[in-house]
DNA sequence: GGTATGATTGACT
DNA sequence: GTCAATCATACCA
């Protein structure tokens, strides 16, 4: 059933590779996770590399909890706070899920979207399982955010995180290697 | 107090 | 391929 916290209680890395094939719901709703990428404390791709402050508190806190903020003003991220100590402040970022549970709902709330692009990316992952700020701090496990870990269906693949402008050459970015259901690696940034 | 920026997506040329 | 949407946080003055 579900892990408890100590689940979440390891590096970061050893996390992230770990979270592929595992099942995570929100209230009900989720799937197996597919893609995901690590944020560490002293890398400057993460948030909790400036130090704490009120958005990143929850980064800081107890491991296997969520840490949940908007980005571009518009887009909610699914973080799941990790660490081998409290206040580690190293989280993973959910990038991309199997939908497995709850499709319906998730349909509705993106609109008509094909299973394959309902949880493909973070933005859209957190509009299908309705990430808000409520969940912020939610622990996982319990409650809401139900999780099993499981073991992936293929080879877990690791490459450079997306998106970002700091830190790129870290390849801290794992996936379910073939998975349709992970997010396309956009290349306009590249340099 | 004012401005620049972002762990993104979707639409348009 | 290029660009707008949209807003809380971060940083500078």
């Amino acid at each position: 059933m579900s892990a408890g916290a100590s689940w979440f209680a390891r590096g970061c890395l050893a996390v992230a590779h770990d979270l592929i094939g595992c099942e995570l719901l929100v209230d009900g709703v989720g799937g197996t996770v597919v893609e995901c990428e690590a944020y560490a404390r002293d890398e400057p791709a993460s948030h909790a590399f400036p130090g704490p402050t009120q958005r990143n508190a929850s980064m800081f806190g107890p491991a296997g909890r969520l840490y949940v903020y908007r980005s571009y003003g518009i887009h909610w991220m699914l973080n799941i706070v990790c660490g081998e100590q409290e206040g580690a402040g190293e989280a993973v970022l959910i990038r991309a899920l199997q939908p497995t549970t709850g499709l319906e709902l998730m349909r509705a709330r993106r609109g008509r979207d094909a299973e394959l692009e309902l949880c493909r990316g973070p933005g859209r992952l957190g509009q299908a399982l309705a990430i808000g700020p409520g969940l912020d701090g939610e622990p996982v496990g319990a409650g809401r955010v139900a999780f099993d870990p499981g073991r992936p269906s293929g080879p877990v693949e690791q490459s450079t995180r997306i998106g970002i402008t700091r830190a790129r050459e870290l390849p801290w970015r794992f996936s379910l290697a073939g998975s349709p259901y992970v997010s396309p690696t956009r290349r306009s940034r590249s340099a």
